[in-house]
DNA sequence: GGTGAAAGGTCATTAAG
DNA sequence: CTTAATGACCTTTCACC
């Protein structure tokens, strides 16, 4: 995959930070025409620079006002279908599998204490589990943003 | 402000499923009207129910090939600047303030072990911090998803 | 630059609580 | 009576070719 220039990266940067503007909006924005800027996007589209959209839900608007990081503790053999089961558990959001010990890091939400209490007996009840650890998301102390990012590849 | 109803909820799970799918095919596909739809979606805009669009860049397009983990151990007086000095390190793409011994947790990218040594380094020269865990993220083993909570909460 | 489509707005009507 | 949903129509804007 060739790298990308730096007007790619520019127009990753924009569009970024502003995920509704239109191509015309980006255009004058970048001091390009709307066709220019459609191409790259289609381009990088193709590269899959992008995750095309996503809609986050707010969780406390659906009630679930704790968020929680569950690091969990499983055998290595046993990763595989761990992770099938916790498909099955809808409070958890997302989740990474990290080096190491074969561990998982998992996002999850929840009710209340009690109930992130329940969620974290179920992870321990699967199989392939040795312990996790548990930790409460206080707030997001740095929201998701990849701008300076961009900017500092831009010449690369 | 007064809880979602179940239209809500499999409105929010119709636009979390297909995020750039138009007002009129969630209208569609939920059996309601147009009009419907786009009085129900302005309301959970104003509710916050959902965080508009975002357009999540893809890393490994840009270059930067590895995703990592870091617990940052932080004594609790020096969060708060500790919070605005990481902001200027670019690799850092989210931060969450955790519970208990005011530890961050920080989804940090990298063009490399070497860089990511890099930093490391650096988060660890920050004033106030202890000590540093660092977790290499393998891959995504449940990517993020939202609509199974949803169903579980429709009734409530 | 042209064309088809989507979004946003208004309004009158209708159904349900 | 009040709230919500619907269908119709309009204009503007955007995306695609």
């Amino acid at each position: 995959m060739q790298p990308l220039d730096g007007t790619d990266t520019r127009l990753l940067s924009a569009m970024a930070k502003d995920p509704r503007g239109t191509v015309v909006a980006l255009a004058q924005k970048l001091g390009l025409s709307r066709n220019t800027v459609q191409a790259r996007m289609a381009q990088l589209e193709k590269k899959h620079a992008f995750l095309s959209f996503e809609r986050r839900i707010n969780p406390v608007a659906l009630g679930y006002p704790l968020t929680a990081f569950i690091t969990v503790h499983v055998q290595q053999q046993k990763l595989a279908s761990l992770a099938r089961d916790l498909a099955d558990i809808p409070e958890i959001l997302e989740g990474f599998g990290l080096t190491g010990s074969a561990d998982l890091l998992l996002r999850v939400v929840a009710l209340d204490a009690e109930d992130l209490y329940r969620i974290n007996g179920k992870i321990l009840g699967c199989d392939g589990v040795d312990r996790t650890d548990t930790a409460l998301a206080m707030r997001e102390m740095i929201p998701y943003r990849v701008q300076p990012l961009l900017g500092r590849r831009s010449g690369t």
